[in-house]
DNA sequence: TGGATCATTTTTGAATTCAAAAATAGAGAT
DNA sequence: ATCTCTATTTTTGAATTCAAAAATGATCCA
């Protein structure tokens, strides 16, 4: 298995809630399940701690990243940051071909809404603004932008997804589109940095708290 | 030796230039100079792999990751957009007390122009910049920064830094404190933009190639 | 003499081993 | 019984070792 692999599999694995936040890395299970020993896991961890997803406590191991209120707020606004200037980007690199796709994904995600399908909703969404970064043709942004996402996602938080908030983010899904078939850099910029503002402010309103779920409170002596 | 020290350590030969971009990675030669075995010195050359400094070849060793004119512009271009947006969250947030920190570097850094002190001038100019990046309060896109902005500094280009060049630089830093000291967000991030964008044209045009110094071209069978 | 093939050396990647640090358990004292 | 101190176990971090892959170089043939 290639050192890349490796550090997919256990970004997964975290991605997936499969070890919740805060939680410890069982090294050996890991390397078992992995089938690896533990040299090149431990590389993946360090690798994982610089993304940002796992905490290393020296001589005490490593955990699951645990997110705060205010480490959630920064996600966001750089993710928004670096989504505005994708958008601009694409604007002025897309091509025909390109639109059509993102058009296609997001007719399929309108159909998705329709059905009240929130899973498969979210995947098309998420496929639109990942098409949208892709379309800016710059790897170097694509890569910032992968990464922030992650440990966006990588907090499961449960937004209620009230039908008022869901037809706002699909009726700006349409601003969305229309400013990049108009190829309207300005315009899709600043559509974008609203519907993530607005994502952020449901996130952090529904009191996005990553609840400590294995490491019992500190008494104060 | 704790682990984020070894890789501060190899970031910093690489950022200085004492291996070249392109060249190989001396394992052995590092492991004596760190006293320290191979396990952590790979742990750390992987980190900086997944930082974009270091390119990794399967059963081939690692290398200083060397830059294309493309990868250049791509990381410029996010440079620019985490600036302006690190420049209107500084203008939301920054303390009186940090825009006269910055005006004072920013007056240190004219007296170092008006005495035509280039690695001086440099230097202020830096910190002027991560001053405002800093004064954003997001420690998230204060990292996204640093790693774009060691990647960038990375390639030793060396600009011919032209009088006019030089004069327009600092004017537009003028403009940069005078918006900031303003609190003027959109005006500040539209600088920034401007700024970086010449300076980018700057590297740019001035043929920034990194020049193949330890591996021959490949012949075409 | 030039080039191809095969043996040797070197280097790489990963498992194992080893020492130090931390966690745990147990004994003794209060 | 509970707290504390110590002995034991476990876990962590790093050096070493080992196997596989690649680079090197030597030999043989045209």
């Amino acid at each position: 298995m290639l050192h890349e692999e490796v550090v997919g599999r256990i970004r997964d694995i975290l991605l997936d809630g499969e070890i919740p936040p805060g939680a410890r890395i069982p090294e050996r299970e890991l390397c078992e399940r992995l089938e690896i020993s533990r040299t090149p896991l431990r590389e993946a961890l360090k690798v994982l701690a610089a993304e940002g997803l796992v905490q290393l406590l020296p001589h005490r191991g490593s955990r699951a990243a645990k997110l705060t209120d205010k480490d959630m707020r920064d996600l966001f606004e750089v993710c928004q940051g670096l989504e505005a200037l994708a958008g601009e980007l694409a604007c002025e690199r897309i091509t025909d071909r390109e639109i059509a796709d993102i058009a296609a994904a997001h007719a399929a995600m309108v159909q998705h809404y329709r059905e009240g399908d929130l899973i498969q909703y979210y995947r098309g969404n998420r496929a639109i603004h990942e098409g949208i970064v892709n379309a800016a043709g710059n790897p170097v942004l694509a890569g910032l932008y992968a990464s922030v996402t992650a440990r966006i996602r990588r907090a499961r938080y449960v937004t209620p997804m009230t039908p008022q908030r869901w037809a706002l983010a699909v009726s700006e899904h349409e601003a969305i589109l229309n400013a990049l078939q108009r190829r309207d850099g300005a315009g899709l910029s600043h559509i974008l940095r609203a519907h993530l503002r607005h994502k952020r402010e449901e996130v952090l309103q529904a009191g996005f708290a990553e609840t400590e779920s294995s490491e019992p409170t500190l008494k104060i002596a």
